[in-house]
DNA sequence: TGGTATAACATGGTATTTTATGGGAATCAA
DNA sequence: TTGATTCCCATAAAATACCATGTTATACCA
């Protein structure tokens, strides 16, 4: 059993024509391990599908309650964002997901999808959208090198 | 059971047809000893790739996690670029582990791999780009000593 | 200290398992 | 019925585990 539970890499799975992905199998064995379902929403910035662990939405919720106040309008907004938005999905024996028409619609995505991971979280992108997105970051981190320290090096 | 866990030395394998390597074994005891695997990813600054313990990224998942808060631009694009590209890797039962073509194309691979120790981390390189960084270090060092002081030295 | 036995390692090859993905039948809803 | 969703089976490709061998490093003993 292990300790850690990151999502990593970027894996490109197709898209067939019922709407069905494979989730990538190393996302599937951490859902496995920690017996939890994903949870997917629309990015709030980005043309992509969001996904996390059911775990760590509800982690969010708890920060939400405790960063605003109860009736706060940040509160009120965020809430309904997020959860308003956020879809449950379990992968069948598999290990495929059937992704919705909305999802799909705000990513742009047709025929394959690429999962980014994102440590706790992970994202879906379209290929076209998912290749600007990483030339405009690489460029970015180029100009910007000292905010990429490790852990170790910290002060 | 050791104290300290550093990867050291530098130690030159071949990478055959499939992209196998034997992982040095000083590397695979330290794994053992922490229980924990390594991840690979492309060197944002050099021709190389570079690995570290999956609880190495851990930290950092956390670290980044309290460093900005959930919705933030920074944490967004540190996330995308890092874990993004991070792979997990095991060694078999040979000590091998299988490295993927996007990772030995960014460190222009072919027959063998060098694997140079950093500490926390460690790099791998092809023969011939080791070479030339290894010279470029040491000249550097040369005209440039004084950045090399010890940590109790520091302000 | 020198020489030999032993163990560990790197590495080529092969077998087995996992994974992605297409298609079809069963189930359900409108 | 039609259209969609879920479940199950089939298959090819890719990843992984396993076996065998020569070589190097280590331990041991005279």
């Amino acid at each position: 059993m292990r300790k850690t539970y990151l999502f990593l890499d970027t894996i490109i799975n197709k898209v067939d024509a019922k709407g069905r992905v494979s989730l990538p199998a190393d996302y599937r064995t951490i859902l496995k391990e920690l017996s939890t379902d994903i949870v997917c929403y629309r990015s709030l910035t980005s043309p992509c599908i969001e996904g996390c662990t059911e775990d760590l939405l509800e982690k969010l919720a708890t920060d939400i309650e405790n960063s605003t106040d109860f009736f706060s309008e940040t509160q009120d907004d965020l809430t309904n964002l997020i959860f308003g938005d956020a879809k449950r999905f379990t992968f069948d024996s598999t290990g495929r997901i059937m992704l919705t028409e909305k999802l799909l619609k705000h990513a742009e995505i047709t025929n394959s999808a690429v999962f980014v991971g994102k440590g706790r979280k992970f994202q879906i992108w379209s290929e076209e959208n998912w290749e600007k997105e990483e030339k405009r970051l690489r460029e970015k981190i180029k100009s910007n090198r000292p905010s990429l320290k490790m852990p170790e090096e910290k002060p």
